[in-house]
DNA sequence: TATGAATGAGAATTCATTCAT
DNA sequence: CATGAATGAATTCTCATTCAT
C-alpha cells in the first residue's frame, strides 16, 4: 500500500530523486495532520484536505489508499520520526541523569515543535482499525521504553527514588506531552524556560536533589 | 435548549423522586458516555445510542434535543459532579501539603471510577460549539484552579520549591489524569496503590521530601 | 438482515397483516427488477430504483442494506416463487411424458409472464458474493433437477431417446428459457402458441413421437 | 471512430506484418475479453484491463477511444469472426440435413472454443449505446439467418418437422449456446462428445429420424 | 411516550477520461 | 508510444433529524 517506512526527515532529502507528484503527497499529510489535529479525524473529512491541498478529493486517492491509511501513515511517520530523532541524538552516556535530562529536553522540543503530529499521534489510536492499532501502540511502546528504561537504569543506580519505573514512566510523559496541549508559539514562556521548568520538576518528581546528594542518603 | 441544569449527583437524588421515564434519561447518558468514550463523539451514532437503550432513535429527541446538546451535558454533568464533590469533601484545612494529598487521592479516585466520563470531558472538547465550549472550559477552568491555587498558596508558604504554579498545575493534573487512560480494574496496581505511588511522585515533583524538612532547609 | 425467506406469492397475502411501509418494500423490488433486468445489476443505481419508487436514495436502506443483499433478495425470492408453484400445481403422476408437458408449460408461462424476475435471476449471478452465489446456484439445481428427473425416468421407462439426462435437461432448459429473451407480449405468438410449438419441439427432441410409437419401436 | 473494421481472422494474418505496437492492440483485447467475461462490462474497469496488460490506463487510449468502443470492437470482431469462419468452412451442399449437422458442429466448436467472446457477445447487448447495438444485432440477425435458412429449407423440402422456422432457429441456437454457459474444457464430456450428443437432440427436435425415413412418410 | 417511515445533506470512494510531458 | 498526475462526476451508503401516528 503505502511504500512509506522511511521517515519523514529522510524523506525530505529524497524528494529531489522523487518525481514532481511526491510534493504532493507530502502536502497531503500537512493539510491532513493540521485538519485532523484542530477538528479529530471522524469530524475531518476528505473533501476538506483536499480544499486545503487544492486539488480534487479523488486526487487523494493517488496517494493513500484511504482516509483510514492516511492516519496510520501520519502515526507511524511521528512515531519514526521520534524514534529516529531520539537514536540520532541521544548522548552517548550511560548516566540516567543525563539521559533523563535529554530525553526531557528532546520531548518537550519535539511535543511543542510537532504539536499537532503529536496530538494526532495521542488522540486518534481509536480511530484505527485493530492491525494498524497493534502496529502504532508497538511503536509508542517503544518510545514509552527509552524513558522506562532510563528510569529504571536510574532507580537500579540509586539515583532516583520512584516505586515503579512503568508507571513513572507514564506519568511522566502524560506530564510531558500535556505541555503540547496548552503550549502556544510566543505565550509567556518560550521553549527555552518551558524545558527548565519541566526538567526542575521531573528532577524533583523522580526523587533527585537539583544539587545532587552524595548517593548514599538515597539508599 | 438542554433541560438538565442539575449535576448527576443531584440527580441521584432526586432520580427516586423522579418519575417513570426520567430512568430513560438515565439510560441515555449511561450509553452514550460508554460509546462516545469507545468509540469518540463524531463516530458514535444516535442509532447506536438508541440501540444500546433499546429504544427508537427517534425518541433519543424527547430526552435530548440533539446530539451536540446531549455532549454538553455529559461534559456539564461530568465537571459537575467533579467540582461538586470536591466541595463537599474537601479537607477543612489550609495545609496545602494535606491540601494536595487530599487532591491527588480524590482525583485519581474520580479518574479511575469514572473513566469513561473523564474521557468524554477531556478528549471531546473540540465537537463542542463555540458557546458550549466557553462554558465548558471555564468549569474546567474552575476545576484547574483549585490545584493552582493549592500549589500557588504552597509555595508562598514555603512548602513547595516550584517555579510557576500554574504550569505546574497543568503538569500534575496531566500526571494524574493519565492514569485513568491505561488503569484497568483488576489491573497489576489497585486504587491504593496508585494514590500511593502518585502521591510520593507529585509531592517529590512539588520538592517535598517524603518525610518533610524542616521548612528552613527548603529556602 | 432480510426476513424474507416467503416467497413473493405468499407474501401477497401476507401484506395485509403487514404494517403500512411494506408496501414500499414491494415497490422497490418492482422498480429493481424492472431496472436491473433493463440495464443490468451494476449499471443500475440505487437513485434510479429510489426514483422510480418515488423516494429518496437513503430510504432504500431502511428495507435493504444493501444493493447485493437486494439483487440476493430478487434472485432468491424468483427462486422459491418458482419451485413454489411447481411443487403447488405439478400433476400428480409419474408418467414422465405427461409431467414433461406439465414442465413446458409451466415453464414457458412463468418465463413469459415474469420475464424480468428470470432475466435477473439467470443473468446476474455474477454480480453476486461467493456466499449468495452459492445460495442462489443450490436453489437453481433444484429446479433443473426437476426436469432432470422427469428425463432420467423417462430415459429408464424407454420413452426417451436420450445419450444423457443432464446434458439434455441443460439443453432443454436453455431452449425453453431462450423464449424469455424475445417473447413480447402482443407479438406475433400468443402463450398457447408458444408452448404448443415448444411442447412439440421439445418431445421430438427426446425422441418421442408426436402420436407416440409403441414402446418398443423405441427400444 | 473505431479503427478497426478487420475482423480478427484477418487481423491474424495482418498481425504477422503488424508493426510493434499493435501487438499491444491485441493484448487488450484479450485482457478486455477475459474481464468483461468474468465480471460483465460494467463491472469491469479500464484500470483493470490496463493493468492485465501492463500499461497505464491512459494507454488504452492509443488503442481505444473509450470503453464503449472497445466493447463494440468486442462484439463486433467476434460476430465477424463467427460469419466469416462459417462462409469459409459451410460445406458446398444444398441439403439441409447435411447443412444443419455442419452448423451444429460449427456452433459448438466455436461456442466451445471462444467461450469468453461468446459470453461478451451474448450478454452485453444491454450496455451498448442504440447505435452500436443496432449494428451489432444486425450482425447478430445474419448469424440467426443462417439457422433459419438452413431449417426453412429443411421444412419446405419436407426433411424438418417444425411449424415455425424462426422459432425453431431461436431455440435450437439457445439451446446449443447454451453449452458454453456450463462447458468446461476437461469435463466429464469432450468437444466431440458434446457435438454427438446435441447432434442428436438437434436431429430429434427437428424432427428427423436418427436413421432418417424415408422422405414419404414425414408429409 | 414512543414508533416507524422518511428526508436531505453529506460521507468515502471509484472511475472514465484528459493532457502535459 | 507511454506515463503519471489530475479531474469531475457519479456511486453506494450513513446519519442527524423530523413528524404523523
Amino acid at each position: 500500500m503505502i511504500n512509506r517506512s522511511i521517515p519523514c526527515y529522510h524523506r525530505a532529502m529524497a524528494r529531489t530523486t522523487g518525481s514532481e507528484g511526491s510534493r504532493t503527497e507530502e502536502a497531503i499529510r500537512q493539510a491532513a495532520v493540521g485538519l485532523i489535529a484542530a477538528r479529530g479525524f471522524e469530524a475531518t473529512t476528505m473533501r476538506q484536505i483536499a480544499a486545503q491541498v487544492g486539488i480534487q478529493p479523488g486526487a487523494l486517492y493517488r496517494y493513500f489508499p484511504s482516509k483510514a491509511a492516511l492516519l496510520v501513515d501520519l502515526q507511524v511517520g511521528h512515531l519514526d520520526f521520534l524514534l529516529g530523532h531520539w537514536q540520532a541524538e541521544r548522548p552517548a552516556t550511560d548516566d540516567p541523569v543525563a539521559l533523563l535530562r535529554a530525553f526531557i529536553a528532546f520531548h518537550i522540543r519535539f511535543h511543542t515543535l510537532r504539536r499537532k503530529e503529536v496530538f494526532v499521534a495521542n488522540m486518534e489510536l481509536r480511530s484505527l482499525a485493530p492491525a494498524d492499532y497493534r502496529r502504532v501502540v508497538a511503536l509508542r511502546r517503544r518510545y514509552e521504553d527509552i524513558l522506562s528504561g532510563i528510569l529504571g537504569a536510574g532507580i537500579r543506580a540509586g539515583r532516583f527514588r520512584l516505586p515503579d519505573a512503568r508507571v513513572a514512566a507514564f506519568a511522566i510523559l502524560a506530564m510531558l506531552t500535556g505541555v503540547g496541549s496548552w503550549y502556544r508559539e510566543g505565550g509567556r514562556l518560550g521553549q527555552r524556560e518551558l524545558i527548565d521548568v519541566h526538567t526542575l520538576m521531573v528532577m524533583q518528581c523522580v526523587g533527585l536533589q537539583p544539587h545532587p546528594l552524595p548517593e548514599e542518603t538515597l539508599t
